[in-house]
RNA sequence: GGUCCCGUGGAGCAGCUUGGAGUGCUCGCCGCCCUGUCAAGGCGGAGGUCGCGGGUUCAAAUCCCGUCGGGACCGCCA
């Protein structure tokens, strides 16, 4: 039986094919037209293949992109023709018959050549269909496919259970902002879309589901990054019975399984655990990249009694810049405006001179003892610059230090880009102060560690809390956390950051209603889909790994969305409806 | 809300520092030639409000101000 389209998929073709009759479809990729005889490259999802045609008016009229249907003999190539470069070069496509299924208009940028990767990103995304034909693309959406396969298959084999939760729904206790939407038969009332399903999944733990997975779109309506979209991707997790760990071994089979198949590589197992004092302590960030060394340094003590006046903070660290002594004074100048960039005063740096002498302008302010032993103290060599971070919160000299040492790894490359270098931050302090007292750092339905159970509101400042991110080369893929189960427990979280009884029952009031019916413990997560895909993908921005992603200013130049409305629209959704007891 | 980079025929770039005719490169597009190419080749051709607006100047792609669009980052995103 023959299809009237395909026999057989173009990238397939071998030469044990050789005298077989095919038909094939697709697209012509590149034509060479020498007159007498055309070739073209015929190319559809599987690959491509050589087409030989003999000139005629329809051969002669094809152009790049037209979808063609083929049918032909397979044959060797003549001696001496085959292309070893290709999977099909040994043969080639003899077209008895040729059918222009579509015709396509010139392109508006390449599409199958050497400058394919090259189109400025919103041409690309403009004609994002046309972007997605070329090999690369469709190689990143096809492994984000067998990505979402190899994680189902993890989680269905460990008994979880795959639920959708609702998209429609009420605003959340997460920190970001949420995009709304208008209801008509209730005017006046709006639908939030979630920020993620926290409190669904939380709510399947009390329906007794006891494990529950979903490849979750989430919507947060903050500002763009290169790895943020208001729309995004988690694979979303909560498990009943367990702790922290069974919750770590389970994010750790999932990525293992995702870099084995996709990435042919065997990531050790357990990955290394790095509590967030340490990691701040030795990386100035809770996503420390850790594919290079070159930690910060305390300086505290060492300063402890300085004349130099900005070192006279509670808090002084280092981080040193190999060879960066023999910089320009633009350059230095340079790591000042970069340093403002983010908020700082500057950043104070001494140059270790080659014969060890220190240089630059904070060198003459520090003792003789000082200067002796800094190099030594900071772990400088001869022709390196130790830049340093002073000031009276710690966190926040550590964090400008380890921005600092990023920029470093890469201005030096001392980055290793072939290494996966997974870890887990573990221990994140439960609250962060405000202005009028504190906050969950996490969400406020995280609990305590063990040892802070009894005290956590008592010393806020100091409480950890069992949550757990899981970082890559510097991206933050994973988080989660233990839930509290125990209403005691929820309670005195909701006092220590000033939640009244009235605030709490309006925001989650029937989460804490659920919770009265014999709550489960549970503990759960959620990976950044897009960004754990990016990293597979070796790609750069997680717009590379979403098919039809947006632009930073919200907008998706193929479809021109978002787009006003009519009057109608307007009035019929019930926007401009006033609530009196709206607040 | 802020900082920085980019915007030049369909694509990707150079030209801008030091103002002087839309000047150049690679690719694509159109036509013709060409029977073994695979980034085919040869000849010829078309295609531009230099993002937009204003200013300086005898003269602006080039300098200045503003604005729009894209990107990176800070804030923000627990």
């Amino acid at each position: 039986m023959s299809h009237p389209y395909r026999t057989i998929g173009a990238g397939t073709l071998r030469s044990d094919h050789v005298g077989e009759t095919v038909t094939l479809s697709g697209w012509v990729a590149r034509r060479r037209d020498h007159g007498g005889v055309i070739f073209i490259d015929l190319r559809d999802a599987s690959g491509y293949v050589q087409v030989v045609l003999q000139d005629d008016e329809n051969s002669h009229g094809l152009r790049s992109e037209y979808c063609v249907r083929i049918v032909g003999d397979v044959r060797a190539r003549p001696a001496g023709n085959e292309n070893p470069e290709l999977p099909t070069g040994a043969i080639e496509i003899a077209a008895a018959e040729l059918t222009v299924l579509s015709e396509a208009a010139p392109l508006p940028f390449p599409i199958d050549g050497q400058t394919a990767g090259e189109v400025g990103e919103e041409s690309r995304l403009k004609y994002r269909y046309l972007d997605l034909r070329r090999g690369s693309a469709q190689k990143v959406l096809r492994m984000r496919s067998a990505a979402n396969a190899i994680a189902r298959e993890v989680m269905l084999r460990h008994e979880f259970v795959e639920i959708e939760t609702p998209n429609l729904t009420r605003s959340t206790p997460e920190g970001a902002r949420d995009f709304i939407v208008p209801v008509r038969l209730q005017p006046g009332h709006w639908y939030a879309l979630p920020q993620s399903p926290q409190l669904f999944k939380q709510l399947l733990m009390v329906a007794g589901m006891e494990r529950y997975f979903q490849i979750a779109r989430c919507f947060r309506d903050e500002d763009f990054r290169a790895d943020r979209q208001p729309e995004f991707t988690q694979l979303d997790l909560e498990m009943s019975f367990v702790s922290r760990d069974e919750v770590l071994d389970l994010a750790e089979e999932i990525i293992v399984a995702l870099w084995r198949e996709l990435a042919g590589v065997e990531i050790p197992r357990p990955f290394p655990r790095l509590s967030f004092a340490d990691a701040l302590s030795r990386y100035g960030s809770d996503k420390p990249d850790v594919r290079f060394g070159n930690e910060l340094v305390d300086c505290t003590e060492y300063f402890a009694q300085t004349p130099f006046r900005v070192f006279q903070a509670a808090h002084v660290g280092a981080v040193v810049m190999p060879g960066g002594a023999n910089q320009t004074r633009k350059e230095l100048d340079g790591w000042q405006e970069w340093a403002r960039a983010r908020g700082a005063k500057g950043l104070a740096y001494v140059l270790v001179q080659p014969d060890g002498e220190l240089g630059g302008p904070v060198a003459k302010n520090l003792s003789d003892a000082e200067k002796a032993g800094l190099a030594a103290h900071v772990g400088a060599q001869p022709g390196d610059a130790v830049f340093f971070a002073a000031g009276p919160i710690r966190r926040e000299a550590l964090e400008l230090l380890g921005a600092a040492r990023l920029e470093i790894g890469k201005r030096c490359g001392l980055i290793d880009e072939s290494q996966w270098a997974f870890l887990h931050v573990v221990d994140f302090p439960m609250f962060q102060p405000t202005d009028t007292g504190w906050t969950a750092e996490h969400h406020p339905f995280t609990a305590p560690t063990a040892e802070w159970l009894d005290t956590f509101d008592k010393d806020p400042e100091n409480a950890l809390a069992d949550a757990y991110d899981l970082v890559c080369n510097g991206w933050e893929i994973m988080s989660g956390s233990v839930r509290i189960h125990q209403s005691d427990v929820q309670r005195r979280v909701f006092e220590t950051i000033g939640l009244t009884a009235d605030q709490t029952e309006s925001k989650f009031g029937f989460l804490l209603e659920a919770f009265q019916y014999g709550p489960p413990p549970h503990a759960g997560a959620a990976l950044g889909w897009d960004r754990i895909t990016a990293l597979l993908a070796g790609v750069d921005s997680i717009r590379e790994v979403i098919a039809f992603p947006k632009v930073a200013s919200g907008g998706d130049p193929l479809t021109g969305a978002p787009t006003p409305i009519t009057p109608a629209q307007r009035k019929e959704a019930g926007i401009d409806a006033v609530i009196e007891s709206a607040n």
